[in-house]
DNA sequence: CACCTCACTGACTTTTTGGTAAGTACCTGA
DNA sequence: TCAGGTACTTACCAAAAAGTCAGTGAGGTG
């Protein structure tokens, strides 16, 4: 979803940083607190290695998670929001509420 | 970007709903009221008529927008919000103003 | 010394999405 | 009869996103 630029409007930018398959379950996951990879890889069922770790990283640019390591041994790396993060969260709830509200209503009208 | 199904929270079904490339601009254009289809083809800026199509198609399958033929020469058709696609569009406005807030932010972070 | 965990990384393939360009149908007015 | 305006439709191609799968490094455990 290669987004338009310069951004018309405020959604067409905000789409462009949460766009992509994962990142809107990643973000969710990281709501209650922070994760590590591998918990965020359990978490956010379906994902792989990969996908988690390109879109944890896409978002890592954007400002929207942390990334700190921990220099132990096996590794540990903990991802959280950040405060432009904990905003854009803020912001999705409406939606999310919304897509709670009528779930129903989008499974059945999804297409096949 | 294909959805998760079934959804694992509201953002997912909402996500599926409003995926793709031109369906927020869609959306925003129809805010302010019915849209002839050459309208949309001229606001919503760089969309080709095959793609515009496509994406009503589908918000109209999810019963987000309304379509309306008149019957006339030449043909005129409208499309409008439906009370879903009005809630969806209310759901959308914190995040619309998220990216207008932090545009210059997220202008700065994309990626090349 | 072999094996384990954890967090990656990279090559390659498949799937999905978007774009191009041409054509259709309809009636109107010149 | 022929161009024009409007809203599509189709076939084909390109690009982007996502998936598969194998492999890496570093230190701790048996």
């Amino acid at each position: 979803m290669a987004a338009v630029r310069p951004y018309t409007c405020g959604l067409d930018a905000a789409a462009d940083v949460i766009g992509g398959k994962w990142k809107p379950r990643i973000l969710w996951a990281l709501h209650h607190g922070p994760r590590r990879f591998g918990e965020l890889r359990k978490e956010v069922t379906g994902v792989t290695e990969k996908m988690l770790i390109q879109q944890l990283r896409e978002l890592e640019s954007r400002h929207i998670v942390h990334r700190e390591v921990f220099h132990q041994v096996p590794p540990k790396v903990e991802y959280s929001l950040t405060e432009l993060g904990e905003s854009l969260n803020i912001a999705l709830m409406p939606l999310d509420q919304w897509g709670a509200d009528h779930m129903t209503e989008i499974e059945a009208s999804r297409p096949c």
